[in-house]
RNA sequence: GGGCGCUUAGCUCAGUUGGCUAGAGCGUCGCUUUUACACAGCGAAUGUCGUCGGUUCGAAUCCGGCAGCGCCCACCA
């Protein structure tokens, strides 16, 4: 059976076979026991899971492509390669989608809905989504473990997430905070720095004049004025001024020292305080060139409910914190703000009650306005931080969130301990991620110390993760480095509905009259078992085991230990149990409404998609995993954290090397997203390119470079985007794909009678061969370098212009006879299919069979003495193939050098024949003049330029003259006569053209050999090759002027 | 404001420890379709390597200044 190719290659009559073949075979699937118990070294890959909340776009095709081509690699290669992949819930994004979603069709807001309604809805999104991206990554070929597909929020991972929230409360990591969050008033959930977009928006600073209230402790003061002016961009937020601050060391701090200011509208009485965060204005010392500085009264109001650094100078102050806004940024008083000020206010004070925020905000300034206190309006082009989701302004807002201590020490940890060269406690989550890194990456005084103390200590050493995480390209490890080193604590509550829910069950128990509060350094006192074991009638911890003996918690009580009569408890379960939740409400704990940012779940991923908290056979055979290929911009968001939490959980690194891609842009060098509507889908690319296309066009444009352009053109009829980009992978595919099929059209014939043929390796073919062994060996230390570019660019280069270009063009007319060149063929398109295989699957793979059938040894038996060492056992399957082994000694330099001589006759002929318009199909006669040295092989070369210029070679030898009417091509010493293209004129023009160029060079040569300099310090091989050049380009020269002269 | 990266042919980009006349793909021009492939072949044209200065025998490459672009972090008086 012979199987005909099509003359062009169709990616969509190929690719969906080609899958179901592997699907047939389970070629994507590893098992753990090939690890553990046959000893097959692991490689594992975690997929970055893409979020639920759209298709995915070109950003996501390269991210895989690359994970697949590692994977398929290594597979080939021997390991026992995982690539693990599923999606995530992405918390809010999805949540937002849904929201506008079902806004947009019913008309119907979130808080319309029950909860688990409203939880459903996402839910269908979330499944209707994860088909899609599972079908995108299937589409491009992904060799993805399916049998394993995961998701952040089914049962195996929030069996996960429950396992490492209880184990960090119980360790004192996860608390309790007051603190000012990035809130969002549109969807209501407070967000992390990270998800704070910063614009560039026209606003206004407004001049509030705050009357001076003389007190009688404030001396008879020599203040001039009788206010005091303030400027700010928010004016609302003047409600809850509870200070106002000067810096001490503005002149006009001692006048006013120990005086108060009457806040207008509200009357608060609020003191003046000093402290150096407040900027200096111009006249009063500040820096001029400090915008702030210019537009500073220095005089700073205070709102620490309001204002993350106003909140900071409360804390140093002792301020009172008074919030005046509602969850949805409108100016209310349910939220903390006493009663007095409503009895002592303006009745403007009770206006203003229900404004929206930016309402509240002209309205106050029109009362400024009104009352004489408003000094003056500047426009003020500055920087607000907007939700990445509604988009609207984020609000510093006051709230309750949870909290993980990201820097404090884990219990073991010796006082004094810290990370070298900082402030982090070695034994933090912080201080693992720092010490995780590899010491050549460490930077700065960090680096300076670490690597100090790696020598000397021997407690360092004793991790078994320590120094061993890598980033590619190096430059990452700085940001992953300063980040951890300037830690913050991760705040991990959110107010959504889409996510974890929270396990923590929380009651304010009446407090216990009769017993006195004993502060201790850990857990509840004894006043709040007290409280517990009223509320459910025993002592609660003999009550809980007996009611549910499986059943574990911990328990623990916040920092401010709620109101004078109640006692706030909290409650951690460590599994789900229905019963237990049940009772504990019975009890009057009520379980906390929020659910966890969705890093949380992310951070546990390298875990949880193999079984963790089981002790699982997966687990032990591939975490670590090897590479994490992600963006740079969540290399904090996310790396950092599964790093934190692998270490603390299992005491080891989630994978060793992170490589981070480039991020791809549009033509206009701006990052793809969904909200600039420009992005691309994959499945786009691979309908008009074909996935192996889009796929090799990728990995050809990943350099180590941290941005890629991509223009992209929308075909207005049917919607779908693509890009001639991609032209480049389509035709290398169609190229492959006929170099196939001209070569099964002749290994597919019977050669006949082959006596007389050769039987030794002929220079094309030890050139080939050299070649192919380059290529294998660069491709090994391309990919082993994450140089994907490198990797794709080497095979483009040997299978193109080398195999195509030469070697078949060559063999053309002897193929069908040379069981050789068959051989040599065979094994050339053996070795480049497997090479290619892990970035263009189908193609390879569909290749693979037709070439099976062809030449199913390879032609060993021909090749068997002639080429030892090429180790490519042949199997059925492309994907199961084993990588090849090619050795080092078939490179050739001899064949190389002989070769690439030939190359350059062959050109130059060419390039006569072109500019003497000699028709292609026009055979010409030539004779040659080479050296005696060259004489021998030079017949060989002469047989190719017959191929290869369609012509016949007269003569041959050192002492052929140069016929009359013969243009010249010459090479070094070597002259061919292209015989009867008399045209003096136009010989005499393009010899002196040659002649121009040659002199052009012998000057440069001349130049840098007459300069001492160089000859004294250059390196001396360099500076003989510069004479010899030197030598042979004025040979040739004379030799030219004698050709132009004799014309 | 702090950090990182980029600036090389019309476009998108290579150029790995400094060393022949700076490369590729696309595009352009010419020739070639009973030819494995026109998604092809052969040949050609196109560059003060952003700019100024320094180090060096020698700089696209190393160092410094300047300009422009992009990303990340911090920042709402």
């Amino acid at each position: 059976m012979t199987t005909e190719l099509a003359a062009r290659y169709t990616p969509a009559d190929v690719e969906p076979a080609i899958l179901a073949r592997w699907n047939d075979a389970r070629a994507f699937h590893a098992d753990p026991a090939d690890t553990l118990e046959h000893g097959r070294k692991p490689y594992a890959v975690v997929i970055p899971p893409p979020n639920v909340t759209a298709a995915l776009h070109m950003g996501h095709a390269l991210n895989n492509t690359l994970q697949d081509i590692l994977v398929r690699w290594r597979r080939m290669a021997g390991y026992n390669a995982m690539w693990m992949p599923g999606t995530d819930h992405a918390g809010i994004a999805t949540q937002t989608v849904v929201e506008k979603r079902v806004l947009a069709q019913d008309g119907k807001r979130r808080t319309d809905f029950a909860r688990e309604d409203f939880v459903a809805k996402i839910q269908a999104w979330k499944d209707e989504y994860e088909a899609t991206i599972t079908n995108q990554l299937k589409t491009m070929g992904c060799s993805c473990d399916w049998d394993r597909q995961a998701f952040t929020m089914d049962p195996p991972r929030a069996k996960a997430v429950r396992e490492a929230f209880f184990r960090l409360f119980k360790d004192g990591l996860i608390y309790r905070g007051k603190r000012l969050v990035n809130w969002d008033p549109a969807t209501q959930t407070a967000l992390a720095d990270d998800e704070v977009e910063n614009q560039e928006i026209d606003g206004h600073f407004y001049y509030l004049r705050y009357p001076l209230v003389k007190t009688t402790a404030s001396p008879a003061s020599a203040y001039a004025e009788s206010y005091i002016t303030v400027a700010t961009t928010r004016p609302e937020t003047m409600l809850g001024d509870t200070a106002v601050a000067i810096n001490p060391r503005d002149p006009r701090a001692a006048a006013l020292r120990g005086m108060s200011v009457r806040l207008p509208i509200v009357n608060r009485i609020i003191p003046i305080i000093e402290d150096d965060y407040v900027v200096l204005p111009v006249e009063y010392g500040g820096d001029p060139l400090d915008t702030k500085a210019q537009f500073a009264t220095g005089f700073l109001k205070v709102t620490p409910a309001h204002d993350t650094n106003d909140w900071d100078i409360g804390l140093r102050h002792h301020l009172p914190v008074i919030n005046v806004l509602s969850p949805t940024a409108a100016i209310s008083k349910d939220h903390g703000w006493p009663e007095e000020d409503f009895a002592q206010g303006d009745d403007e004070l009770r206006n203003l009650l229900g404004m929206d925020r930016f309402e509240a905000r002209k309205a106050i300034v029109e009362w400024f306005r009104r009352e004489k206190l408003l000094a003056e309006v500047k426009p003020y082009r500055h920087s607000v931080g907007h939700s990445y989701r509604s988009h609207v302004p984020i609000e510093p807002y006051l709230s309750d969130q949870w909290y993980v201590a990201t820097t404090k020490a884990i219990h073991g940890h010796r006082a004094g301990e810290n990370v070298p060269g900082t402030e982090v406690a070695a034994e933090s989550l912080v201080g693992f991620a720092l010490r995780a890194m590899e010491p050549t990456q460490r930077g700065g005084e960090y680096g300076a110390r670490s690597r100090e103390v790696m020598k000397t200590d021997e407690v360092q050493r004793n991790r078994p993760w320590e120094g061993r995480l890598r980033f590619i390209p190096e430059r990452y490890a700085r940001n992953f480095q300063t980040w951890h080193e300037n830690p913050r604590d991760w705040c991990i509550s959110r107010q959504l509905w889409w996510g974890h829910r929270i396990p923590v069950w929380a009651a304010d128990l009446p407090r216990p009259a009769d017993i006195e509060p004993k502060p201790t350094d850990r857990g509840p006192d004894a006043q709040v078992y007290a409280a517990l074991d009223t509320a459910v009638g025993g002592k609660f911890s003999a009550v809980f085991s007996q009611k549910f003996p499986a059943a574990q918690y911990h328990l623990t009580v916040p920092d401010q230990q709620g109101s004078p009569d109640h006692v706030r408890v909290y409650i951690c379960l460590r599994h789900e149990h229905q019963a237990c939740e049940a009772w504990l409400k019975s009890c009057g704990f009520v379980q906390d409404p929020d659910v966890l940012d969705t890093w949380f779940s992310s951070a546990l991923w390298p875990l949880s998609t193999l079984g963790w908290p089981d002790d699982t056979a997966e687990l032990a055979a591939w975490n670590p995993s090897a590479t994490l290929s992600t963006a740079r911009e969540i290399i904090t968001l996310w790396v950092s954290r599964m790093v934190m939490f692998n270490i603390y959980f299992r005491d080891c690194l989630p994978f060793r090397d992170v490589f981070i891609h480039a991020m791809i842009q549009d033509g206009e060098g701006r990052k793809m997203s969904k909200s600039l509507g420009n992005g691309v889908d994959p499945l786009d690319i691979i309908h008009s390119h074909g996935s192996d296309g889009m796929r090799y066009t990728l990995a050809q444009m990943t350099t180590q470079t941290q941005d890629v352009r991509l223009p992209v053109l929308r075909d207005a009829a049917t919607g779908r985007n693509t890009s001639d980009r991609f032209d480049l992978g389509r035709n290398f595919a169609n190229k492959i794909w006929n170099a196939v099929r001209f070569a099964l059209s002749y290994l597919n014939e019977d050669p006949g009678d082959t006596t007389g043929a050769d039987t030794e390796l002929a220079l094309a073919d030890r050139w080939i061969l050299s070649r192919l062994a380059r290529t294998v060996h660069d491709t090994d230390a391309s990919l082993e370098s994450f140089e994907f570019s490198g990797y794709a660019q080497g095979l483009y280069d040997f299978i193109w212009r080398d195999l195509c270009d030469w070697y078949i063009e060559i063999v053309k007319p002897t193929l069908r006879q040379s069981m050789v060149q068959r051989g040599v063929l065979a094994v050339c398109l053996d070795v480049s299919l497997r090479l290619l295989h892990p970035v263009m699957p189908f193609l390879t793979e569909a290749l693979w069979e037709p070439l099976n059938w062809a030449a199913p040894d390879r032609g060993a038996g021909v090749l068997g003495k002639g080429v030892p060492g090429i180790q490519i056992p042949v199997s059925k399957l492309l994907i199961r193939s084993v990588w090849p082994i090619v050795p080092a000694t078939l490179i050739d330099p001899e064949a190389e050098g002989e070769f690439a001589l030939a190359q350059q006759v062959i050109t130059a002929v060419r390039q006569v024949r072109t500019q003497y318009k000699v028709p292609p199909r026009q055979q010409i006669e030539v004779s040659a003049k080479v050296p005696p040295a060259l004489a021998q092989k030079a017949i060989m070369r002469g047989l190719l330029m017959e191929t290869l210029c369609n012509l016949t070679v007269r003569d041959l030898g050192p002492k052929v003259e140069k016929p009359a009417g013969a243009a010249v091509a010459a090479v070094g010493q070597i002259e061919i006569y292209l015989h009867n293209l008399i045209q003096a004129d136009a010989e005499k023009d393009r010899l002196g053209k040659k002649l121009d160029e040659l002199q052009r060079s012998i000057a440069t040569l001349e130049g840098r050999l007459s300069n001492a300099s160089y000859v004294d310090r250059a390196p001396p091989h360099l500076v003989k090759q510069s004479q010899d050049q030197l030598v042979a380009a004025k040979a040739e020269a004379e030799n030219l002027r004698g050709q132009i002269a004799a014309l």
